[in-house]
DNA sequence: TTTTGATGTATCATGCATCAAAATTGTTGA
DNA sequence: TCAACAATTTTGATGCATGATACATCAAAA
């Protein structure tokens, strides 16, 4: 393992761990044990314990019983709720974005969609999905609304293994309503963006609850 | 205080801290250590640390440096910000119950609504704002959706402080829009119920911005 | 099938080193 | 002499490590 520089150990921890978990080091149903992780990190139990009790209060990890902390399994009806609260709020990110969007800001929408394109031409898939993370993070900031962002992060924290397995498998295109979101943007068009947004929620909304079902077979 | 008997004793004085929040025993702007917490009850750190990352982690405490714990104030764009969001996220909620909505249920919200107005008559508030807060969670209960429920306890904790002290001076009505709430789930009209939410949120919004100037005066 | 024991892990208490801010002291200039 | 400011000490709280205790879990024995 690398090392941990950061502001505290405790916060050092809890950010490898999200990494970890979104890049689908971690997958759903594994146990971890805080003596473990301290143990291959190298320090005590303590900083561990605190950046565990953060992941556990946003659901990125679950103590089934007192000795019992995994990955959390998304439910076909969990990533369901997600998506239909998404919709919303990122409705509401894109809408907000769109009646302030500057056009450095644009242009940044455009950046981030461009690597993505290039990242998954190039067939780097964990780039991809970072990419089309960022793009939607992007439009709560260019909102203005932190609030939000804290929200949707951890939504897609949650989320994140499940969809690191799910992009890792199929193939698919992530930036076909980005440009639409974008075009928003420009003529700040908020409901244009709000619908855009819907839909590119809603488009891998089968595909996804389909692999869910595929998981629980085995 | 009182004896601290739960899960585990961090959960507990997570729980203890959060009710402390909401019912104004804890003011904005206070400061906080974890080691007089730990004191005043009667553990040791350690639990409260625990306790501290969580409520950190939902944005109900804030670090403004390394020594320095404390409630944070809500400015007036971060109120805003959480109502616009309350708007999204409470009208989905509504309208999923108003679609799904039993007999008991709407039984159980006219409980809540009763005792609401028992309690504003008599005026206790602090139990007023209690039943007021059970009506707009249970709303999401009865839609099914236990993770919108969860982003919706950090939104009102973040408030809580706030609210408390708001409504402890101006002693306004709270259950106006209540009952069409409650009108929509018997007639199944989602779309009235998400509206009547709306204008739920929305109604003391300039009197509790405003009152947020009176604070930032001294 | 029930009981018992071993093992591993979590919760919590405690102690120490560190570090930041408050308090105190010392210094300088008018 | 006094006020203002800089340097230094003191206070106090945190981050982290460590150790004690208790509790699940699982397997072996009764």
């Amino acid at each position: 393992m690398k090392e941990l520089n950061k502001d505290s150990l405790g916060h050092a921890i809890y950010g490898r761990v999200s990494q970890d978990l979104i890049r689908g080091k971690l997958q759903p149903n594994q146990k971890l044990t805080i003596r473990g992780l301290a143990d291959s990190l190298g320090t005590s139990s303590t900083p561990v314990r605190d950046a565990v009790q953060r992941l556990l209060q946003d659901n990125a990890l679950e103590q089934r019983s007192m000795r019992d902390l995994r990955v959390p399994v998304l439910t076909t009806a969990a990533y369901l709720e997600i998506t239909a609260i998404r919709t919303e709020l990122e409705g509401l990110a894109a809408a907000g974005a769109a009646a302030v969007a500057q056009d450095k800001d644009v242009a940044m929408l455009k950046r981030i969609v461009l690597r993505n394109e290039e990242a998954s031409a190039a067939g780097k898939w964990p780039l991809a999905i970072e990419m089309n993370q960022k793009f939607h993070f992007a439009l709560a900031e260019i909102a203005g609304m932190p609030i939000l962002l804290g929200a949707l992060s951890r939504l897609w924290l949650r989320t994140g293994p499940l969809i690191s397995g799910y992009y890792a498998k199929t193939h698919n295109d992530m930036v076909e309503q980005h440009h639409q979101i974008i075009t928003a943007c420009e003529t700040h068009d908020s409901a244009a963006a709000r619908a855009a947004m819907r839909a590119d929620i809603e488009k891998p909304r089968d595909g996804i609850t389909q692999y869910i079902q595929t998981l629980e077979q085995n």
